[in-house]
DNA sequence: TTGATTTGACCGAA
DNA sequence: TTCGGTCAAATCAA
């Protein structure tokens, strides 16, 4: 995709509305409870905000992305790289990370789900854990993104919330927001710069692909029954259920200009997405 | 056929 | 030597 057509273009601006929208309703979440309390909600706020990052990186860069096309090393080119480990460019520092290693952050999180594409490339046992711990690196490391995270579900089961511990190691680079990404990092959300217009779309525009009323937003989680999870298959394509809900009071849609505009067209549900699709 | 996942083996740090 | 992190062949799924 050279440049983007006016249908992605709407994408992206509608895109961008809901990422603002998403950080204000993780500033109004994180004003409205204390710490703790928020703490699921808010998760889910970044995590919005992340999958709207996300697409709008997409489709600013054109969507050039596609899955990694590293595939399984040789051993003779394994053989070669050693042996001109001294003289060859530095392109990936294949050091394994030392064990135990500090992570850029820890989180603990009743879902794995986290915007990001994830590929699986290892699961161990670890002593004294009743779950294996899985290892994932970023979907898009062929593109040089070395993020990676470690997945070890937790031993109580008391507190869904805090069902897996997940430790991030490495930046993402591949075209996730910085800012959003440093915002997400530590539980900070920056300040949408447009509230309205933005939260009176977010709002319709989560309710048309969740075909849920109006008042409330469906936002699935991934179910995580002890399995390894694999939310890394077949792209990115977060998809509505019912299993998490959010109650949002306060959208309407008098903001929204009745003109007829793509971005109207998407509010009241005639927008073509068939074109976005493929034109993308 | 292609790409993702599984899983045993390998490797390095402690 | 042990154990955790990574690799990569085998396997599975679309």
């Amino acid at each position: 995709m050279a440049m983007l057509g006016s249908s992605s273009a709407v994408v992206l601006e509608l895109m961008t509305m809901g990422y603002q929208s998403a950080a204000y309703l993780g500033e109004l979440l994180r004003a409205a409870s204390p710490a703790q309390a928020g703490d699921e909600q808010q998760e889910l706020a970044a995590e919005i905000l992340r999958c709207c990052d996300r697409v709008i990186a997409k489709l600013s860069r054109g969507g050039a992305t596609g899955a990694t096309t590293g595939k399984k090393r040789k051993a003779a080119e394994s053989a070669a790289a050693a042996a001109m480990t001294s003289s060859s460019l530095p392109v990936t520092p294949t050091k394994r990370r030392a064990r135990g290693a500090e992570a850029v952050r820890e989180v603990r999180s009743g879902t794995t789900a986290d915007g990001f594409i994830w590929r699986k490339y290892g699961q161990k046992e670890i002593n004294g854990c009743k779950h294996p711990r899985l290892y994932y690196r970023c979907a898009f490391r062929g593109q040089g993104c070395l993020a990676t995270r470690r997945v070890q579900q937790s031993q109580s089961q008391d507190d869904p919330a805090a069902a897996f511990v997940i430790a991030y190691y490495g930046e993402h680079t591949c075209g996730g927001n910085a800012a959003a990404a440093a915002a997400c990092r530590d539980g900070e959300l920056m300040p949408p710069a447009v509230i309205n217009s933005g939260a009176s779309s977010f709002a319709a525009a989560w309710n048309m692909a969740s075909r849920e009323p109006a008042s409330s937003l469906a936002v699935e989680r991934r179910s995580c029954d002890g399995d390894a999870p694999s939310e890394t298959s077949q792209g990115w394509s977060p998809s509505f259920s019912s299993e998490v809900e959010l109650d949002v009071v306060g959208f309407d849609l008098a903001g929204a200009d009745s003109s007829a505009s793509p971005v109207w067209e998407f509010l009241n549900g005639s927008f073509d997405w068939e074109s976005v699709i493929n034109s993308l």
